[in-house]
DNA sequence: AGCGGGTACATGCTATTGCATCTATGTCGC
DNA sequence: GCGACATAGATGCAATAGCATGTACCCGCT
């Protein structure tokens, strides 16, 4: 009999190259984002990704445990990023009356100001390290091909 | 005149939808592949990423800012991440004679052991996260796209 | 009403990351 | 050989992430 935990297995070389490949460009690419948003003195992208979730929702308002679905963040650094966004005034935290366990977030004014303020940056980032190396065809075979990774 | 950095751009959907897609999965797979990784008792991702570039290259030796190059680890992170593996005894620090400014990083016996035990786990996480999800075309055509993320 | 188990969120502590800067050495031009 | 600048690596300190656990509440059952 073999150990099947105690020997490796043969992984395939595409699929090596792909999973490298996916580490490389994510972390390129973000790091450039992160770059152009740090040089126009704005916060980091998960400030964003929460402010663009309130910025959406229904009255501008959701439960953390919500954002934490949407953003992939944990519920411990969700709790502390809500946290400084409160402190920065971007968001507010009301108690919720239905669940005596449940915040609501809400986002301020100045979340707004901050989410828009944050686009003008990251859009054009975008465009710069993704949409000048993609044609449209090529990011949506590409945004199918990661989809399959995910289900 | 118009003023270039206070407006966002248009962001065509599928450069978004590509850029979502790629966040989304690195960080799904990574995290699936750390916890395998957890689970099994070893070390992240990043020691095994030094442990193998250390154990292709010849004598099994690299100076810090080759492994840098070949990692995408940042300086002050690499510095310290060595002095983890060094602690653990799976790399041994040596000073450069050529160099005088330089340090070389030795893979040890245990180091070589570690990166084995490891792929062990890695390997079979990779095809359980990545090879079931894509076949090998896929896999080509992904590597192929995310590429040109980085050029 | 009271118990058991689950969900929502917070928090103390430790580990890692990021940033700025420091030390030491190398290189080039004069 | 000396000054000016670049490169290799380390490190103090502040910020963030990870982990374990705590608190408060909800729900279903008896």
């Amino acid at each position: 009999m073999s150990e099947p935990t105690d020997t490796p297995r043969p992984v395939p070389p595409s699929i090596t190259a792909a999973w490298i490949g996916l580490m490389r460009a994510q972390r390129i690419v973000l790091a450039a984002i992160e770059a152009d948003l740090k040089a126009a003195g704005l916060p980091p992208l998960g400030w964003y990704d929460v402010l663009l979730e309130l910025a959406r929702a229904t009255e501008g308002r959701l439960r953390p445990f919500e954002i934490e679905k949407r953003t992939l963040l944990t519920q411990y650094n969700l709790s502390r990023l809500i946290d400084r966004l409160e402190g920065k005034g971007l968001v507010q935290k009301e108690l919720s009356g239905e669940d005596g366990r449940g915040r609501w977030v809400v986002i301020t004014q100045d979340g707004r100001a901050m989410q828009a303020r944050m686009w003008t940056v990251y859009s054009r980032a975008l465009s710069d390290h993704v949409g000048r190396k993609l044609d449209e065809s090529s990011a949506d075979a590409l945004a199918g091909l990661l989809a399959k990774l995910t289900d």
